[in-house]
DNA sequence: TGGTATTTTGATAATGGTTATCATTACCAA
DNA sequence: TTGGTAATGATAACCATTATCAAAATACCA
């Protein structure tokens, strides 16, 4: 099942409307390859449409992490970010301090210790974060 | 050094001035073994002091921050949360999504992985923070 | 021990991302 | 269609944090 698709159903399995604005800024959301804040995602959205308001921008963000399909990140103390999480697997980042670059990165012998350690401690883990903050390669002395 | 004269010789060291309400609100903050806000710890230091402001108590956990003896949480969307850091060593956070206690840990195997990693991709890493989000024991059903 | 340049402070206004409000509009099952 | 409910857009409100600025405190030197 597609993007489009999955968040159609999500709405329709707990009563809630599938509306114009809803499915517009979903797909103009999920073509974004790119951690993307409210207020950008919102001018996107506006060049097609430009009745939408950014409060539905938001509303909408909040429904589509709820559903799974995107992920809200808060780099270091700046403001809220989203990605989109359904095609991409799970993965964590790495941050250059200096001029923002965000990389991703993945590794199963990390995750399984992180539930490892959960485990032993009593705690059932839902998710997590993992966001290792430093100078990328261009940003070295 | 304890953490009063660190923070003081980290003043001395770049000219800036020890001031009484510094060091109140330092070593106040220092004896409390918790994750603590800026709130919290103003209304802690003004049972001693009154007369000492919310915005000096902001001023100085920065200061604390910059020092390397507090460190700085946002865990969720909640806003941020300080934990003295001199005397504890690194650790990483579990926090219960439903009644909020947060556990500590440290992995030496997954501080090492994530050096690897980092190197491997040519970053440097300075700083990282790992958060695990799930249910405590007690919270579990 | 003053004197003085500089920093710090406290009160408060401003900021800015996000959320709440509410009248109007859109959706959808019957 | 229609009626009941949910969603929307504009904007006010929120609230943690930061900026501002006049007054007070500090460090240093004569
Ligand atoms: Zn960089
Ligand atoms: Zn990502
Ligand atoms: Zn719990
Ligand atoms: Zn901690």
């Amino acid at each position: 099942m597609g993007n489009t698709a999955c968040f159609t159903k999500y709405l329709a399995d707990r009563g809630l409307k599938s509306t114009r604005q809803r499915e517009l800024i979903s797909a103009t959301f999920m073509a974004i390859n790119d951690h993307t804040s409210a207020e950008e995602l919102y001018l996107r959205v506006a060049k097609e449409e430009p009745d939408v308001g950014l409060a539905t921008v938001y509303r909408t963000l909040k429904l589509l992490c709820s559903a799974g399909l995107a992920r809200e990140h808060r780099f270091g103390n700046s403001s809220s970010r989203y990605e989109p999480l359904s095609i991409k697997q799970h993965h964590d980042h790495l941050i250059c301090t200096k001029c923002g670059y965000v990389e991703e990165f993945e590794h199963p012998k990390i995750e399984k210790l992180q539930d490892e350690i959960a485990a032993s401690l009593g705690f059932e883990v839902m998710t997590h974060k993992l966001e290792l903050y430093g100078l990328c390669r261009k940003c070295q002395p």
